[in-house]
DNA sequence: ACTATTATTGAATAATGATTCATTATTCAT
DNA sequence: ATGAATAATGAATCATTATTCAATAATAGT
């Protein structure tokens, strides 16, 4: 019998998160995933079904994590829902930060799963959305949230807003700090321009 | 001599833009557009140099159509620069809802045109962009709007966040209003969640 | 009506790149 | 050391589509 060196399926997804994000997913080629992972372009499927295995596998491995993390702070009753939207934020920024090459791929390939329903992303993805709206409802129900607004087109707006500001920040030279940033974003979500 | 028998140049860009819409560039089939367009797969490139050529002229005319707009806007002085914001908005609104299939390549397409430079589309969109900054900055030098935004941080933050939630109205079923989703948006961009 | 000129067609070609698979390499149990 | 058993390889195959181009059609001037 043959035991399997190292971790290779653990390499070939990272190598396609790199390249997947250096080019995106359509003009990616296995063969420079294959490099990138130091593997032959052959052995990517056997960890692999097709291509858009790996990028499901990343999907699912992103939403997992974070929804995850979400789930518990939600459970939370020491902290009010302003600090929660807070830490919602700080756990966005952490991962995308630790992998600016995630948060790419994640903003630029996330709508086609989406859309054509592949893998489970889109029911993954409504849950989160779903358990951010809930700290929005109980901001609303305690009075600290204004509650006029349309909260499904928050959570939009939001996550959007949050998307174009994260990739800006990985793909750019990082000009502001990481810190201001986050302050700036989590004022902008509360206070807004004026 | 023969001369060419209706708009075909206008007709094979509509068509792409659906289609485009529909399955993302990558996928879709220069075969599909010519279908859709009601001409011959050759004739598209009478018009246009290639399959890329179709969606940088698409990007082309919408940046110089939002942007030449936007620019009266910016100059009037009959209007402070929160009813200048309200304007911009209304323009993009317009735009996209006259013609959501037009929001969902916009939104899906465009960033990899300009992280590789394709076109000038990234020239075109930092224009905007700038123009629209010139607002924000009217804003704060009018004691207007808060001085301690990173206006550069903002244009991002409303155009990804205004981006996704319009893909949204067009995606999905039109729950909302138009009117309130507009009303919505003007409110949060000023006021925030609290 | 005839011809020159330009527009249009769509099947054939070419290029690309995902996927397969026959071959080779490595490991482990004996 | 040997040989199952599995892992890994990468060149060959296959499928898909963008693009081309030889053939055909439509128009306008004469």
């Amino acid at each position: 019998m043959r035991k399997r060196e190292g971790n290779k399926e653990q390499a070939i997804l990272d190598a396609a998160v790199k390249v997947f994000a250096q080019h995106g997913y359509h003009r990616a080629k296995i063969s420079s995933i294959a490099d990138q992972a130091g593997v032959a372009t052959g052995s990517v499927y056997l960890y692999y079904k097709n291509k858009e295995g790996i990028l499901l596998t990343m999907f699912d491995r992103l939403w997992t994590e974070l929804t995850d993390g979400l789930r518990i702070i939600v459970k939370r009753t020491d902290i009010d829902p302003s600090q929660k939207l807070d830490l919602v934020i700080d756990k966005l920024f952490d991962l995308f930060i630790a992998n600016p090459a995630l948060a790419s791929v994640f903003v630029n390939e996330q709508h086609h799963l989406i859309k054509d329903k592949r893998g489970n992303v889109a029911e993954q993805y409504n849950d989160f959305l779903d358990l951010a709206e809930d700290i929005i409802r109980e901001g609303v129900r305690k009075n600290k949230f204004n509650p006029d607004v349309d909260i499904k087109l928050f959570r939009h707006f939001i996550t959007g807003g949050l998307r174009s500001v994260l990739r800006q920040w990985s793909e750019q030279s990082h000009t502001l700090t990481l810190h201001r940033l986050r302050q700036n974003v989590k004022y902008f979500i509360k206070h807004g321009l004026l």
